[in-house]
DNA sequence: ACAAGGATCCTCT
DNA sequence: GAGGATCCTTGTT
């Protein structure tokens, strides 16, 4: 790929909604596999009932209330792995979900691990994207702003940004649950239920 | 120690 | 459009 341009810690240091806009157009890197980031949630803090932080800092969730810049990755439904990104300061629980991506280096390693398919569906959905990289929860913790493993790159801003609200969270509270805290690159084929976006 | 439910994906209809 | 897979995290007893 190109000339290597890791994100200081520094760009995580700040409000989930901010990270998340910002992240899209850039790059997640592990080993030959080379990702453009397309659609994010944020979940915020302090107050998001959508959140994992909704029950405070927990075993699982204490990688969100550490230093900004780690992944956060979890198990859901016992099966997908979640690929998240730590944001705002420490002690704060926020973080950036890594809804969908599109493919730019190691299109082999990405049509293997994901059973041979092409096309969009390879990469449009947060469990796709885990399993596309190769991630599971023990990479949580794992620093994204340092060279070594699961990395994350500088890329190019995208024209235009759709938002909307987040998917898969009927359990919270209106206010969060309809707040429009979802980001995607316009007219990029590379994202999840396009209907809610706009 | 237990029960409940989940920031999803795939297959079939 | 509906349902099953699959297991960990959480709150409660």
């Amino acid at each position: 790929m190109r000339e290597v341009s890791l994100l200081p810690q520094s760009f995580y240091r700040r409000d989930a909604r901010e990270v998340a806009r910002e992240l899209l157009g850039k790059r997640l890197r592990h080993g030959p596999v080379v990702l453009e980031i397309t659609e994010v949630e944020a979940y915020v803090w302090p107050d998001d009932s959508a959140c994992h932080n909704r029950f405070g800092k927990t075993e699982r969730t204490a990688v969100m209330f550490g230093p900004p810049g780690r992944a956060y990755v979890y198990l859901c439904y016992g099966l997908h792995q979640m690929l998240n990104v730590v944001t705002n300061e420490v002690d704060e629980g926020a973080a950036v979900l890594i809804r969908s991506c599109a493919p730019v280096d190691g299109l082999d390693e990405i049509e293997a691990r994901r059973g041979g398919k092409r096309g969009p569906v390879l990469l449009t959905g947060p469990g796709k994207v885990g399993q596309a990289l190769g991630v599971d929860t023990s990479f949580s913790g794992h620093p994204l702003y340092r060279r070594g493993g699961l990395e994350v790159h500088d890329g190019p801003a995208p024209a235009a940004i759709l938002a909307g609200k987040r998917v898969g969270i009927d359990y919270a509270r209106p206010e969060h649950r309809d707040a429009p805290w979802r980001y995607a690159i316009a007219d990029s084929p590379w994202v999840s239920q396009r209907a809610g976006l706009g």
